[in-house]
DNA sequence: GCGACAG
DNA sequence: ATCTTGTCGC
């Protein structure tokens, strides 16, 4: 049987909007968390990234699909929604999910796999914005974070495919992985969002790094919700004149 | 009580 | 995340 996958325009369900009801929601959806590798062969590839405008009065969420075999760019998205709640440590996905879905519905066909910033299961709750993504769209997810929000690690060499387990410093339970993308470079923090094994989320992640500290999928979404060109040319104009 | 704290 | 110039190192 076929999986219809959807997004969601309301992926919190009947939560009224305070902390405790989201903290208690992720509980739940992080019980539905599939950790087992369940994906079909890859064709087309997603990233998902969030930038703000306007003093973050508005929320702008880019979606960007590519072929994954060759990289190429097959199609993108952006979602501009006013913003509805600020920045709490924990529970990212409430401010930012609702203009992702958006972003996601708008691409010319479902991924097979998406790669979205933040964290998957590495997250004192087990529900970063990478595993709420792919419990609500049911689809298999990846997060790719470039600082550590929660868990330990030991030190880790500094050539690129270096990699060390990140672990619950409670329970010592493995949430994660510390990956060098790139010889001498900061860390990624990787974990599974969904439908994605501890193991294998790594080797995906790799598998799309070519010259740069993040995977294609989520650099590009990074550049289009951050407007890296647009800045960096008008910043240029400025210095001429 | 204190420190930590994705984007 | 966003505001922002030059600068140090590979």
């Amino acid at each position: 049987m076929s999986q219809i996958s959807h997004y969601p325009a309301a992926p919190f369900g009947d939560w009224d909007g305070s902390p405790a009801a989201a903290r208690a929601m992720q509980l739940t959806l992080a019980a539905q968390v599939r950790l087992q590798d369940d994906f079909p062969a890859l064709r087309l590839i997603a990233g998902v990234d969030v930038g703000f405008e306007d003093g973050g009065t508005v929320t702008r969420a880019a979606a960007v699909l590519l072929d994954a075999d060759t990289l190429e760019l097959v199609g993108s998205s952006l979602a501009r929604i006013p913003t509805n709640m600020p920045y709490v440590p924990g529970l990212l996905s409430f401010r930012e999910l609702p203009a992702v879905l958006q972003a996601l519905a708008e691409l010319p066909a479902v991924p097979d796999l998406i790669f979205s910033d933040g964290h998957g299961i590495a997250h004192p709750r087990r529900l970063g914005i990478a595993a709420h993504l792919g419990v609500v769209t049911g689809l298999p997810t990846i997060g790719v974070a470039k600082k550590l929000l929660t868990g330990e690690h030991d030190e880790l060499d500094l050539q690129r495919g270096a990699r060390v387990a990140l672990r619950d410093k409670k329970t010592g339970d493995v949430i994660g992985c510390v990956l060098r993308s790139k010889d001498k470079v900061r860390p990624l923090i990787i974990s599974p969002g969904n439908r994605v094994s501890l193991a294998t989320a790594p080797e995906l992640v790799m598998r799309y790094v070519t010259r740069y500290r993040l995977p294609e999928p989520t650099r590009l979404a990074d550049r289009l919700a951050s407007r890296r060109e647009e800045k960096a040319a008008s910043r240029r104009l400025a210095a001429l004149r």
